[in-house]
RNA sequence: GGGCGAUUAGCUCAGCCGGUUAGAGCGCUUCGCUUACACCGAAGAGGCCGGGGGUUCGAGUCCCUCAUCGCCCA
C-alpha cells in the first residue's frame, strides 16, 4: 500500500452523503442548469408541475423529479438548449386551510387578522417555505433552472391571469351567474365539479306521504308518497314531480299536494328526468338544494327556497328547525313526520355523497352567484375552449403517453360543463372585476380608478379569488413571460414535454391545453399548444397498495428515503419500480437493491481506476478491432447494442426499462464477466483491457448519468484524467452515447456467449460434484465451432472457474480417470473428478437424456410441419434445424456416456 | 350504467412491433473472505404467464368471453 495519491483512491463503499451536496454545488457553480437561448437550435423545454407552497415534497414529487430530471439531463447531454422551468403553486384552499390551522393554534381565525393581515401572514409563510422546497429538489438532484423559478402569485403571473380573465370576459367566455354550485361549508367556498369526491355511503330512504289537496283546498285522505334520502331538505320543497308516462300518477299531474309540517302547497309536475323505478316514482322537488331538482325547477318555473345556509345550518325558511345543523334537523323532521303520521316507512339505501376533496366535509349543493368559464361556447366559428382541446388531442398535435389515456382525456373534454372559477377565499388571485353603484362592472388588467361606465371613483373589487387551477393552467406560457412577447416565450414555447400524475389530468393538463390554445391562438396551428407530449405517471402507494395520505400516517418522506439510501438509489428505485402510467407499491427492498447497485458501480469504477492509476489512455479504436481480444470485442459490441436500445427506449419515454438495461449491462456484463476476465490479462501486462475498461466505464457513466447523476458525476470526475481524449468539463454536459454501429460484432457475441455458457457448465459441475472450492481440477473442452473462442479465453476460464482447461478437437481422447460431463452447444465439457458415484451419475445423465429427447421430439414435430416450413422465415426454420442437430448430438453423447458407465 | 387498467416464480415487478429453453430484484438452499465490492461472488430450487374459446406454421404477447381486484366518468 504505497504510491498512489490519496485523492485518486476511492472509499471501499459509496457514501452518497459525502458526495451529493458537493456535486450539486459544483453543477450550480458551473451554471449548467441555466437555459440558454441558442438561435437556430431546437430547444428542449419542460415546465415543472409546481408543488404546493404549503408543505414538503412527497414521494410523487420525488418520482416526478426523477422522471423529469432524467429526460432533462438526457436532452442536455445531447447538446440541446435545455430548460427545466421550476415553480411553486399558491394552492388557494390548501394553503388557506393550513394557515387557518396555524392561526387556530394561537386561538385566532382569519377574521381576527382581516384580509390584508391574513394575506401578509401567508406571504410570510410562503417566504419561509419556498427555500425549503428548492432545498428538497436539490437533494434529489433536480437540474432545474432556478433562475427562472416562478411562483403562481408573482406579479408577472398576476398580469397573465388578469389578461386571460379580461380576454375571456371580453370574448363572452367568462360570465357571472346564479347557478347550482358545490358549496363546502367547512372551507366556506364554492368548488368546481372536480373538487368534489363522491363516495357510496349507507343511508336511509324515507317514504313520506304528501296529502293531495282537493278542490276546496282541503287535504284529501289520498296522498302521494315520495322517497327521499334527505328529509331535512323537505322544508325547501316547492314541487313534486312524476314521469309524464307514469300511469300511477296520471290524474295527479297539475294538482297540488300539501307539504307536511310546513303546510305549503306544492304543484305536481311531469318531467322526463324522473325515474319511475326509483322509490315510489314520485320525487319531491327541492330546487334550492339539489342540482337535478334545480334543473326541474327551472323547467317548471318552481320557486327556489334555500333553507340551509352557508355554514350548513338551517335558516329561517326552515321554520321550527331554524338554527339546527343539517343532522339535527334531519332527526327532528323525521320525528315530527312520524308523529304526524306522514312517515310511511324507511329502508336501508346506499347513495352517493359528495365530499370536499380538501377537507372531506359533506358538500352542500346550493344556488349561488359565481363566476364561470363557458367552456363550450364558441369564440370563433366552430371553436370553443373544450372543442379546441379535444381537437388538439384527436389530431395528435399533443401526444399523450401512455396513448390509451387519450381516451380518458377526450371523454372528459367532450362532455365538459362550465367551470366554476370563483372561490370565496382570501388567498389567491382576486378577480379583476370592479363593481360600481351604477350597476356596471369594470373588468381590467390594471387596477382601475374609475368605473368604466359612469366614471365614478367609488368602485370596489370583487372579493372572490380564482380557482388555483386557473393560474396553473397558464404555466407553460405565463412562466415564459406571456402576455409579453419575450425571448423565452418565442424560443421555448410550445414546451416539449409535460409530466404529471394521471390524477390531475383534468384539473391541470386539460385546462393547460384549453388556456394554452386560447391565449396562444395567434400562433396556431403549430405554436399554440402548450406542450407536444404529456406523460402521465402512476401513483405511488404504500407497501400494502394503500394510497398514501398524511392522515393515514403511511407517507414516506422522499428526503428521508434519499438520505438513507442516496438520492441516486432513490431515483433509480422509483424509476424501475414499475411501468409508466401504472400505480406502484413502494418498498424499502427496492431502495436497498438500488443502493447496492450504486455501490456496485462505485466498486467497478474503483477497480478500473486502480488499473488506470498514473496512466492516461487512448480509447480503443475501431480500426484496431482485429488486435483486440474476443472479450474486448464482445464488451464493446454489447455496449454499443445497449446504447442503441437506451436511445430508442428513452425516445419512447420508457425510462424504467432503459434504467434496467443499463443496470444489467453494468452488473452482469461489465462487472461479472469483463472485469473478472480482465484480471488475468492485466496481471500479465496486457494493456488492452485497461483501455477497454476505461472506455466502457466512461460510456456506462454517461448512459447512467441522467438516472443516477451524483455517483456518475463523481466517478467521471476521477476517470476523466485517465482518458486521453477531448472531454467536457463535467459529465452533466458531456455528450450522450449513441450507437454508431462501429463495434457491433455478432461473431464475438456468439463466441463469448458460448464461452460464458461453458464456464457456467464447469461451475455447475463443480458445485454438483462437490469439488472443493480450493482445488483446480483439469477440464477438457472437446470443442467444435467455438474451439478458437475457448482457446483464446482459456486463461480467463482457468482463473474465473478455477480449473486447468484444455481445449481439443471434438474427437480427442480423454486421459484415463473419472469425469463429470456436460455439453454446451457442440462443446463437450469433461471435468476431471477424484471419483464418481456411478449410480448417481447414471441417474443424472438419464435425466438429461430424457430432456434432450423431449426437445428432439418437439423439434422434429415442428420441422415435419409443412406449413411451418412453408410460412416461417428461413432464418427461423434454419434455427430450428440447428437446434435439432445440437439436441441430437447431445443425446448421442449422453447415450455414449451412459454406456461407458457400464456395469 | 359507460370506459380503462391489473392478474407472469414465495413477495414486488419487467417482458417494445407474436419467433430459441419466459426474465430481474428481494426471499430461499448450497458453497465461497479468489487484494474492486459481503451494499459481494459462484451454483441452484422455484412459473399449465387468472379460466375458457379463437386467429396463426407458431400466442405471456393478437381477438372474443368469463372471473377476481382496482381506478376514472355518469
Amino acid at each position: 500500500m504505497t504510491d498512489a495519491p490519496a485523492s485518486t483512491r476511492l472509499a471501499p463503499a459509496y457514501e452518497p452523503g459525502a458526495v451529493e451536496d458537493r456535486i450539486y454545488a459544483f453543477w450550480e457553480d458551473g451554471g449548467y442548469f441555466r437555459a440558454k437561448v441558442v438561435p437556430g437550435e431546437a430547444p428542449y423545454s419542460i415546465v415543472m408541475p409546481p408543488p404546493n407552497v404549503t408543505g414538503e415534497l412527497h414521494l410523487g414529487h420525488g418520482l416526478e423529479d426523477a422522471l423529469t430530471d432524467t429526460l432533462v439531463r438526457w436532452h442536455r447531454m445531447q447538446g440541446e438548449p435545455t430548460l427545466w422551468l421550476p415553480g411553486e403553486d399558491h394552492a388557494g384552499i390548501a394553503t388557506q386551510n393550513v394557515m387557518e390551522r396555524e392561526l387556530a393554534k394561537e386561538g385566532l381565525n382569519r377574521h381576527d387578522l382581516g384580509r390584508e393581515g391574513f394575506e401578509a401572514r401567508v406571504w410570510q409563510w410562503v417566504r419561509q417555505l419556498r427555500p425549503r422546497i428548492y432545498e428538497q429538489h436539490r437533494k434529489l438532484g433536480a437540474s432545474a433552472d432556478w433562475s427562472r423559478d416562478t411562483f403562481t402569485l408573482d406579479p408577472s403571473i398576476v398580469r397573465a391571469v388578469r389578461t386571460t380573465f379580461v380576454n375571456l370576459y371580453n370574448d363572452g367566455l367568462i360570465y357571472r351567474g346564479l347557478r347550482m354550485i358545490n358549496w363546502c361549508p367547512r372551507c366556506s367556498t364554492a368548488l368546481s365539479d372536480l373538487e368534489v369526491e363522491y363516495e357510496q355511503e349507507e343511508a336511509q330512504l324515507y317514504y313520506v306521504r304528501y296529502p293531495v289537496v282537493g278542490e276546496g283546498g282541503m287535504a284529501l285522505p289520498d296522498a302521494v308518497s315520495i322517497a327521499t334520502v334527505r328529509p331535512e331538505t323537505m322544508v325547501a320543497d316547492t314541487g313534486v314531480a312524476v314521469h309524464p308516462e307514469d300511469e300511477r300518477y296520471e290524474d295527479r299531474i297539475g294538482r297540488t299536494v300539501l307539504l307536511p309540517i310546513m303546510g305549503r302547497e306544492l304543484p305536481v309536475v311531469a318531467d322526463d328526468a324522473i325515474e319511475p323505478e326509483f322509490g315510489t316514482g314520485a320525487l319531491k322537488v327541492t330546487p334550492g338544494h339539489d342540482p337535478l331538482d334545480w334543473d326541474i325547477g327551472q323547467r317548471h318555473d318552481l320557486e327556489v327556497v334555500v333553507a340551509i345556509d352557508q355554514d350548513g345550518r338551517m335558516n329561517d325558511e326552515a321554520g321550527p328547525y331554524a338554527g339546527m345543523t343539517v343532522e339535527e334537523a334531519r332527526t327532528a323532521i323525521v320525528r315530527d313526520l312520524e308523529d304526524g303520521g306522514f312517515l310511511e316507512k324507511t329502508e336501508a339505501y346506499t347513495h352517493n355523497v359528495g365530499r370536499c376533496d380538501r377537507c372531506s366535509f359533506v358538500v352542500e349543493p346550493l344556488p349561488s352567484e359565481q363566476w364561470w368559464v363557458a367552456v363550450n361556447k364558441e369564440h370563433a366559428p366552430g371553436v370553443s375552449l373544450a372543442s379546441a382541446a379535444s381537437a388538439a388531442i384527436r389530431e395528435e398535435r399533443i401526444r399523450i403517453v401512455p396513448a390509451r389515456m387519450a381516451t380518458t382525456f377526450l371523454n372528459w373534454t367532450d362532455n365538459l360543463r362550465d367551470w366554476c372559477i370563483s372561490r370565496q377565499l382570501w388567498w389567491g388571485h382576486q378577480i379583476p372585476v370592479w363593481y360600481c353603484d351604477c350597476g356596471a362592472m369594470t373588468v381590467a388588467v390594471d387596477d382601475p380608478d374609475t368605473c368604466s361606465a359612469c366614471g365614478k371613483t367609488d368602485i370596489r373589487q370583487e372579493e372572490d379569488v380564482l380557482d388555483t387551477w386557473f393560474s396553473s393552467a397558464l404555466a407553460p406560457h405565463s412562466d415564459l413571460g406571456w402576455p409579453d412577447d419575450t425571448e423565452d416565450l418565442r424560443y421555448f414555447y410550445p414546451t416539449t414535454d409535460m409530466q404529471m400524475g394521471y390524477d390531475i389530468m383534468f384539473f391541470w393538463c386539460a385546462r393547460m391545453v384549453m388556456f394554452g390554445l386560447y391565449n396562444m391562438r395567434e400562433h396556431a396551428p403549430e405554436g399554440d399548444i402548450p406542450f407536444r407530449t404529456v406523460i402521465f405517471h402512476g401513483l405511488i402507494r404504500d407497501a400494502n397498495g394503500v394510497k398514501m395520505a398524511k392522515s393515514r400516517g403511511n407517507v414516506v418522506n422522499p428526503l428521508v428515503a434519499a438520505g438513507e439510501y442516496g438520492a441516486d438509489a432513490f431515483r433509480f428505485a422509483l424509476l424501475t419500480m414499475g411501468t409508466l402510467g401504472q400505480d406502484m407499491k413502494y418498498s424499502d427492498e427496492r431502495l436497498a437493491a438500488a443502493r447496492n447497485f450504486a455501490n456496485k458501480l462505485w466498486n467497478t469504477a474503483r477497480y478500473v481506476l486502480m488499473q488506470l492509476e498514473g496512466r492516461r489512455l487512448k480509447r480503443p479504436h475501431a480500426a484496431d478491432r482485429e488486435s483486440l481480444a474476443l472479450e474486448d470485442r464482445w464488451l464493446l459490441s454489447r455496449l454499443e447494442g445497449l446504447e442503441g436500445d437506451v436511445d430508442s427506449l428513452l425516445r419512447a419515454y420508457q425510462v424504467g426499462e432503459a434504467a434496467r438495461r443499463i443496470h444489467d449491462f453494468i452488473w452482469s456484463e461489465l462487472a461479472d464477466w469483463y472485469v473478472e476476465m480482465s484480471k488475468v490479462r492485466l496481471r500479465e501486462g496486457d494493456e488492452r483491457p485497461a483501455a477497454v475498461l476505461a472506455h466502457a466505464l466512461d460510456h456506462s457513466l454517461r448512459l447512467l448519468h441522467p438516472i443516477m447523476p451524483f455517483v456518475t458525476e463523481e466517478l467521471w470526475g476521477k476517470l476523466r484524467e485517465h482518458l486521453d481524449d477531448d472531454l467536457a468539463e463535467a459529465l452533466v454536459v458531456a455528450w450522450y452515447p449513441k450507437s454508431a454501429a462501429t463495434w457491433r460484432d455478432a461473431v464475438a457475441e456468439a463466441g463469448m456467449s458460448h464461452v460464458i455458457e461453458v464456464n457456467r457448465a464447469i461451475r455447475n459441475l463443480r458445485a454438483e460434484k462437490g469439488v472443493e472450492a480450493g482445488s483446480r481440477p483439469a477440464v477438457y473442452l472437446r470443442a467444435g465451432e467455438h474451439a478458437g473462442a475457448l482457446r483464446e479465453t482459456a486463461a480467463a476460464t482457468a482463473f474465473t472457474s478455477r480449473v486447468e482447461p484444455e481445449v481439443s478437437g471434438a474427437d480427442a481422447e480423454l486421459p484415463g480417470g473419472e469425469y463429470a460431463f456436460a455439453r454446451v452447444g457442440d462443446t463437450e465439457v469433461a471435468l476431471a473428478l477424484p471419483e464418481v458415484d456411478v449410480a448417481a451419475e447414471r441417474e443424472r445423465l438419464e435425466g438429461e437424456l430424457a430432456e434432450a429427447e423431449g426437445q428432439i421430439a418437439r423439434l422434429e414435430k415442428q420441422l415435419a410441419n409443412e406449413r411451418f416450413l412453408e410460412r416461417a422465415p428461413e432464418a427461423v426454420v434454419q434455427g430450428e434445424r440447428d437446434r435439432l442437430a445440437q439436441a441430437q448430438a447431445r443425446a448421442e453423447g449422453l447415450r455414449e456416456r451412459i454406456g461407458a458407465l457400464g456395469a
